[in-house]
This record gives structure tokens, C-alpha cells and sequence, in this order.
DNA sequence: TGAATTTGTCTATTGTTCTAGACAACCAAA
DNA sequence: TTTGGTTGTCTAGAACAATAGACAAATTCA
């Protein structure tokens, strides 16, 4: 039998499963633990802490939570972390489409929206006159239950005026369009930009700080070429990976 | 009745006395929190984070604990913070012993070591011919968590010569001296100055820039009166302060 | 197929943490 | 001295964390 770490302290106020969830995305990530992608048995973990296997599946739980395990009845417990979602862009770039089959649990939220007079960027992408109204909508996306994404978008508030209702029935940019009668767009351009998170994206994507965010400027227009949507969208690096097909010229379809 | 803060996250595997004892700590070496030297009452505390008063006193028990919180029956609980630990210079002055019972905590680190030719003054101290090889130690001790000084120590390379070993084992210069066979030293001579901290004092001993530093140049020897230490020790003026017994002409014992 | 290994679920029990309320002890000031 | 405010102590119960054991369900391999 081998011997129970010293780390792992009781009555501290940290109850035992979090220490041991802790320790454990530490070992994983500097590749001493599960680095051939697959975890030790939940008795033999049990084991190396001096714990109990359902304190031990308590932690799991934990990490695979966080993305950071996957466990299969039967197989064993594999390593997930490094894995990112693919987040291809096209032409035709819808993102719930795009993460489905990756990921289980795509979910978006709306955190707040206005109508406000157009910054003179957001203007001159949808070609309205500066100051114009248009509606802002700022969304947030999860997959698997952790947040990836963290939008703001602008529409012209005259053309799409029941934008931020529809979002918040369908959760979804596409249909939204959809029911207030566009059925189809396509993306015209994106600018990906990479940064620091700030705090404001440390809180909306649950980052620790450090971490590094990419960053999205696009434009949506509908077939006639005439601009519907201009959007920044802030995606957590370590979760999302963007994938630009035919260097991003592709014809899409 | 106050807003609970929303910091405080419950079922998170961190106990919420621990959460609210972490947030005073900070909020206390702040000053956001007990400025005026006295903590707000606990039913006070107990409704800003919006838990018992019997989870505010467990806090309040495990602050007292660590010596940044006194309470007194009757009159309130008061910051006991800024009380600098004592930090004896005698004839027979060992670090870790000098601040036992006054801190729990107490640790040493080993930052940095090298075998190099002595510098002047180093091999005038410690009567080697300039240029001898010198092992030269960097180290670090913390009390409470905090760290309290930050020292370079010089020793013969010859006589000394797994030194570096000794203390990373160790973590004590008093038992790397034991383990290579000097089992008692006395303090010959102490220098004590004070100035601002350099960029390096403020990132090692976690200070604010403007902070004060106390420097002692301290020579230990060994029974017969050789030289066998020599150290430059910078000591972070709000957390402690030196007393030298009997105007330091005390003979020790 | 059958055995071994592994994760998933369930029940029960114990210990720790948090809440709730009451009252004692102590201090300071009216 | 009395009053109000504060910390200290006690009891009891609810919520959460950890242990223990048993067995189900799924996978792998001989």
C-alpha cells in the first residue's frame, strides 16, 4: 500500500475533495499526472491521498466539471484539458453550428442589451449615419458548461428592432434573424486579435488571471451584401481554437 | 439590512470561514478593513457577508490564531497586525529560534546559491585571502505566511563546502552548520543600517514601494573566534524589529 | 463466453461546518 | 448604578463532507 500524501491537510476549512481536485489539474497540467492521457483507477487514487474512493470521485467530479476530465463507465478517467473546440470560420459562420458535435451542452445567455446611438466603428460597419440608433446585445456562450465565448453585438435598431427578444427566446443569433425574416447571411470579414484577458473577461469566462483571450471584429451581411451585424467576440484561448478553412477564402456552402 | 458580498461562494469545497478569514487577512494589510486599528463588531460582519455571527467568530478565532486579530470581552476585536515581531540580536542568535513562539509558520527558502571568488569586504570578514572560492547563499524566511527578510550569506567554499545542500535540506543555517560538523557559533559582531527598498526588496519581501528596510551585517564565528559566517540581511521594517539585550553586550547563555 | 477491471449508483453512518437562539461576562459611558 | 454594546459560551438542529460497503453497468481481454 503506498503511502498517504502529507498534503492533503483536514479540518482546514478546505474540504478534503477540493484539495484533492487542486492537486490533481496541477499534476495534470505540468504532465505528472495522466500524462498518457489517461487517469490511475479511482482506488489507486484513493490510495495515494488516504482517502476514501468516493472523496476521491467527488474531486473528479470536479475536474470533469471544469472540462478538465472525462470519465467512462467501464474504460477509466481520460485527460480532456488540452483538447480545444474548433471554431471554424466560413462564410457562412453560425456559431452554435459550428461547436455542435464537438460539445455537449452549447447554451448562450443574454447578459444585457440597449438600444444606443452608434459608436462610429459599429457606424461605419453597418453603413449607418454615426449616432444612429442600434440595438447592442451582449451574449455569453458556454459549452460543456464552461463559457468560451463573450460577445457584443450591434444591429441596425430600425431594421432588426425585436432583436434582443428574439435572442432571448431562441438563444440563437441565427434564429433570431430568422424570425424577424432574414433567412440567410453570410460573414464578410474577421479580424481575430489576440490579448491579455482583463477583468471583465476574467469574470464573464471564468479565466484565471494571465490568461489569454482572442479576439473577433466581424461583419455579417445579409445576400444582398448590405451589413446586418457587426460583432466582437472575446473567446477563451485555452477552450477555443479558430479554424479559418481555404485560408478563409472559401466560397462556403 | 447590508448586502451579502457575493465573494462568498458556498458549497465551493472551501469552507466559509475560511473564504471570510482570507478576505479579512487581505482586507486588514489593505487598510480597507480595521484602519482605525479596530475590527466593526461581528454582528456587523456577520451581516456584510451574510453568514452567522458563529461563522464570522470561527474567522475571527483562526485570525487571532495567526496574530493579525486580538479580541477582548466587552470591548471588541481589535488589528494586531502591525505589531512587529521581536527579533533578537544576542550573542548566540539563530533566526528560527529568535522568532519561535512568536510566529507560527515559520520557513525558510532557498532562492539562489553559487561558488564564487569573495568579494573584499566578504574576505576580510571571514580572513581568507580575496578571490578564495566562497559559496554564496540567497535565501528567504517567512513567518505567518509573510516574508520577513531576505538574506545573502557568505562561507569559506573549503570548510563549508556542501553547504547549499545542507540548507536545502535543512532549511536552517543552524542545522546546515551541525550537519557539517560545527555544532555551536557565536554572533562576533552585528552592523545594523536602514534605507529604502530597492526595486529587489519590494518584489522579495512583498513590500510597497517607499517601504523601509532594516540591513545587518552580521559576522558569526566558531568556538575558537574563526570566522565562519558572513551575512548581509535585509529585514522588512513593518514586521519586525531588532532588540539587542543588555545594549548587545550581553554574553549570552 | 466468462473473468477481471473500472466507473456509476445506492444506502447508511459519522464527523465537520453552519445556522439559530439564549444568556453570561465584561467594558464604557450616561 | 444603570444602560447599551460587545465578546464568550452553551445547546440544538440542519446542511455538507467523508467513510464504508454492496452491487450494477460497461468495457476489455483471455
Amino acid at each position: 500500500m503506498q503511502m498517504a500524501e502529507a498534503i492533503i491537510e483536514r479540518r482546514s476549512g478546505v474540504a478534503l475533495w477540493r484539495q484533492i481536485a487542486d492537486r490533481m489539474r496541477r499534476e495534470i497540467s505540468q504532465g505528472t499526472l495522466g500524462s498518457e492521457g489517461r487517469m490511475p483507477p479511482e482506488m489507486a487514487l484513493a490510495e495515494r491521498f488516504g482517502v476514501n474512493r468516493h472523496t476521491v470521485r467527488t474531486a473528479i467530479a470536479a475536474l470533469v466539471q471544469e472540462g478538465v476530465l472525462r470519465a467512462e463507465q467501464g474504460r477509466g478517467t481520460f485527460v480532456e484539458g488540452r483538447k480545444r473546440l474548433a471554431y471554424p470560420i466560413r462564410n457562412r459562420t453560425r456559431f452554435s453550428e459550428g461547436l455542435a458535435g464537438q460539445s455537449r451542452g452549447l447554451a448562450a445567455d443574454l447578459l444585457d442589451h440597449a438600444v444606443e446611438a452608434a459608436p462610429i466603428d459599429v457606424a461605419r460597419a453597418l453603413k449607418l449615419a454615426p449616432g444612429s440608433p442600434v440595438i447592442r446585445l451582449e451574449t455569453r456562450s458556454h459549452a460543456d458548461g464552461r463559457p468560451v465565448s463573450r460577445a457584443r453585438s450591434w444591429f441596425d435598431a430600425h431594421r432588426f428592432s425585436g432583436m434582443a427578444e428574439a435572442f432571448e427566446g431562441t438563444r440563437s443569433i441565427t434564429a433570431s434573424f430568422r424570425k424577424l425574416g432574414l433567412v440567410d447571411y453570410l460573414r464578410q470579414s474577421t479580424t481575430v486579435t489576440a490579448r491579455h484577458a482583463d477583468t471583465g473577461d476574467l469574470k464573464d469566462l471564468k479565466l484565471s488571471p494571465g490568461a489569454i483571450v482572442l479576439v473577433t471584429i466581424a461583419i455579417n451581411v445579409d445576400t444582398e451584401g448590405s451589413p446586418v451585424q457587426y460583432s466582437e467576440t472575446r473567446f477563451a484561448a485555452d477552450r477555443i481554437e479558430l479554424h479559418i478553412p481555404g485560408a478563409g477564402t472559401e466560397a462556403g456552402g
